[in-house]
DNA sequence: TTCCAGGACCCTG
DNA sequence: CAGGGTCATGGA
C-alpha cells in the first residue's frame, strides 16, 4: 500500500488532532486498548490493529488508481507528486464531527489542543492516555466545562452536534443525505458538513471548500477570479467526480503550506 | 496592536 | 442574494 504515514497523521484530518506521536508511533486509546500504528524502513505498516488501521488509512484506496483519475493538470500533478503518499483519512463519525465543529474560524494547532483537553477532560483513561469522549459524557457536559477545553464559543455547538448524533440514526448512503442532516444542527454549515462527510462518513464525492480551498480554486481554476461555493464545488464535480474528495485534500494542503510561510 | 485561523450565524441593504 | 460584524483563543 502506497502511503506516507507521517504526512497522512500530520496533515489537517482528524487523526492529527486525536494520535498522538511517540517515538514515530502514532498512537490513540480505541474500545479501551492503545492501538499503535507505524511504518517501517521499507515503508510497510504496522498496527496492534489491523482492521482499525485499514479503517483509518482506507487501505481499500489504490492512490495510483486514484492519482491517474485527479492528477488532470500541471498544478494537481505536482501537489500529487509534491506530497505522493498522503492517504485521505477515516475517522468514526462522531470524532470527526467533533473536530470539525471545533475547527470553525480555528487554527489547525488550537483544535489539536482543544480535541486533547476535551479527551482528557471527559474520554476513559487506559494506560495513561484518553479515549476520545463519548458522545453520551459531550452531550452531559456543560458549556462552562466545554469552554475549559478551549473550546470558546462552539462549546455549545458541540453539545447540539452530541445531541443530534445521540439521538438520531446518523447511517447514511450517500453524501447528500448525510450533509441534509447534518446541516439542521447548529454550528454545523456547508463546509463542516462536507469535512464530515469526507472524513467521517468516508464518501469520496465531498469537496468542503475552506479559505485555502477557494483561494486555490479561484487562482488556479477561475483565472483569478472571486467565484461563490456552489460554482466551485460545481466545477470540482465537473473536474474531479467521485475522487474529488482526494483533489480537495491534495489542494488544501498544496495550498496551505506553501502560501503560510 | 492588529490580524488571522480548514466558519457559521445573524443582520442589514 | 451579497456583504459585513461577531464569536474565543493563541500565534505571528
Amino acid at each position: 500500500m502506497l502511503v506516507n504515514l507521517g504526512l497522512t497523521m500530520l496533515s489537517g484530518q482528524p487523526p492529527h488532532f486525536i494520535w498522538v506521536k511517540d517515538n514515530g508511533v502514532f498512537k490513540r486509546v480505541w474500545n479501551g486498548k492503545i492501538i499503535e500504528l507505524k511504518q517501517d524502513g521499507k515503508g510497510k505498516i504496522e498496527s496492534n490493529d489491523r482492521k482499525f488501521a485499514n479503517f483509518t488509512l482506507r487501505s481499500q484506496d489504490d492512490l495510483k488508481k486514484i492519482y491517474s483519475k485527479i492528477a488532470i493538470d500541471s498544478f494537481i500533478k505536482k501537489a500529487v507528486k509534491d506530497y505522493e503518499g498522503m492517504r485521505i483519512t477515516q475517522s468514526p463519525v462522531w470524532e470527526a464531527t467533533a473536530c470539525f465543529v471545533l475547527s470553525s474560524n480555528n487554527s489547525i494547532s488550537n483544535i489539536r489542543n482543544s480535541v486533547q483537553l476535551l479527551m482528557k477532560k471527559f474520554g476513559e483513561k487506559t494506560e495513561g492516555m484518553y479515549e476520545f469522549p463519548s458522545i453520551e459524557s459531550i452531550a452531559k457536559a456543560k458549556e462552562p466545562e466545554l469552554r475549559e477545553c478551549k473550546a470558546g464559543f462552539r462549546a455549545k455547538y458541540l453539545k447540539c452536534a452530541a445531541n443530534l448524533l445521540l439521538e438520531n440514526d446518523y447511517n447514511f448512503d450517500s453524501k447528500d443525505k448525510a450533509k441534509e442532516f447534518l446541516l439542521e444542527c447548529q454550528g454545523i454549515g456547508g463546509k463542516v458538513a462536507e469535512c464530515i462527510c469526507l472524513f467521517g462518513y468516508g464518501f469520496l464525492d465531498s469537496f468542503p471548500v475552506d479559505v485555502w480551498i477557494k483561494r486555490a480554486m479561484d487562482e488556479v481554476y477561475f483565472q483569478g477570479k472571486h467565484s461563490s461555493i456552489d460554482s466551485i464545488q460545481e466545477k470540482a464535480g465537473e473536474l474531479w467526480g467521485s475522487f474529488q474528495g482526494y483533489a480537495n485534500h491534495y489542494l488544501f494542503y498544496e495550498f496551505m503550506s506553501k502560501k503560510r510561510k
